[in-house]
DNA sequence: ATAAAAAACAGGAAAAACACCCTTTTAAAA
DNA sequence: TTTTAAAAGGGTGTTTTTCCTGTTTTTTAT
């Protein structure tokens, strides 16, 4: 039976040692090592030995996080699939990691079932989402969303807006729009106040917050 | 035991009437009935009896699709669950569901068992979504884009467009980054260069595609 | 038809952004 | 240590943006 063997990265030992506990304890894992953050498991890997199938993988770390530890496993050894197992259950913390690759996402307080049913799935399926992962990023596409302020911009600010996004100066913009430029100043210092940004930066930005132009 | 209802929409008749077989074998669940699109549908329902504890729903379907019904269904029983079970897989179709509200999404595919699992599921935690649909959208989010150029930035000229991004001005710029205001200029112009863009538009336009800063 | 409101337009000034060419400082290599 | 290349800093002028305070035109409501 072949036997997978992970390292563990986490900054808390009480809770890295339990892991690995767990994980020794099923005749399939074995924990090759823990390290306590980012750079120590770089270090391990430069020697170009100690590579191991899995890497679960902390968050909140001193020195080099979960995020930094995460992206420079997908550039160097993007062979080496990690999980993420931490604290962190925001949406944004979440999205990150997934975005940077990882193959599953663990909550630490899941029961240890669980965690050995994931690692499985991960070298079965190559990947598990914790449930609360699946419902927060599948089942709230559903939910309509708080639409950061009640705006009513005018057809004429939304084409701006999208032209602004293009690189275009006001003059170029007014010649498409077909008005004065002195009319897209007024269109440029209205969605000032409205949005609350400084410059055209803030425009665009505001624009694809919420998607009102493609990126 | 509680015995759940299920309608089931699906204008092929013979896969309606194998999935109402399969159901109808399970003690924990009955179809209520069987409809051949969402107009049936709808009209069953608004008898303001009939209404079942989940539906069923294909997406290819005459007169009324699995879209508008799904639509129909949050908008008007917004408290009776829907899961897509269709042949359609890709993107758009599951996407568009999800922010429809279904609970679950099923490819026909599957085996029974996972059908059973599935509703199961749905009633147990609310929603159920099978592996194709969580891959598709969880897993590819780690998917390496295209990255349109070999681009090496110096680390200072990426803090630089991630402070553009922030509505600085190129004297705020200076200051945060502790040099002189023209060797921003240096770095602007060397990056107007590299991307190809006219202005500071397009240094955020190019950093938001890249994944470089946070919308 | 007329008053009120909204949109379009204007002038001008100050600030910021952009372009181009050039010198000094720093860092790396020979 | 000298040579070289890269990074940082500088001068100057043009264009664009931004921010005012207005006026005219168009729409809307009464």
């Amino acid at each position: 039976m072949t036997q997978y063997s992970i390292a563990i990265v986490d900054d808390h030992q009480i809770v890295s040692e339990a892991i690995a506990g767990l994980i020794n304890a099923m005749p399939q894992f074995n924990v090759l090592y823990e390290v306590r953050n980012g750079r120590e498991l770089v270090n391990k890997f430069s020697g170009k030995k100690n590579i191991p199938d899995l890497v679960l993988l902390d968050i909140n770390m001193p020195i080099m996080n979960g995020f930094e530890t995460g992206a420079w496993l997908q550039e160097h050894y993007p062979e080496v699939p990690f999980v993420a197992l931490t604290m962190n259950d925001d949406d944004e913390s979440i999205i990150k990691m997934l975005r940077l690759g990882a193959k599953g996402y663990l909550i630490k307080d899941i029961d240890s079932d669980e965690l050995l049913v994931a690692l499985d799935e991960v070298f079965k399926k190559g990947f598990y989402y914790t449930d609360l992962v699946t419902s927060k990023l599948l089942h709230n596409l559903g939910e309509k969303k708080p639409a950061v302020k009640e705006l009513d911009l005018k057809e004429k600010e939304m084409e701006f807006i999208k032209l602004v996004c293009t690189e275009m100066t006001y003059r170029e913009i007014a010649e498409a729009m077909y008005v004065s430029p002195k009319t897209v100043d007024g269109y440029r210092d209205a969605l000032f106040q409205k949005l609350d940004v400084k410059n055209r930066i803030g425009l665009v930005m505001f624009a694809i917050k919420n998607g009102w132009v493609e990126v």
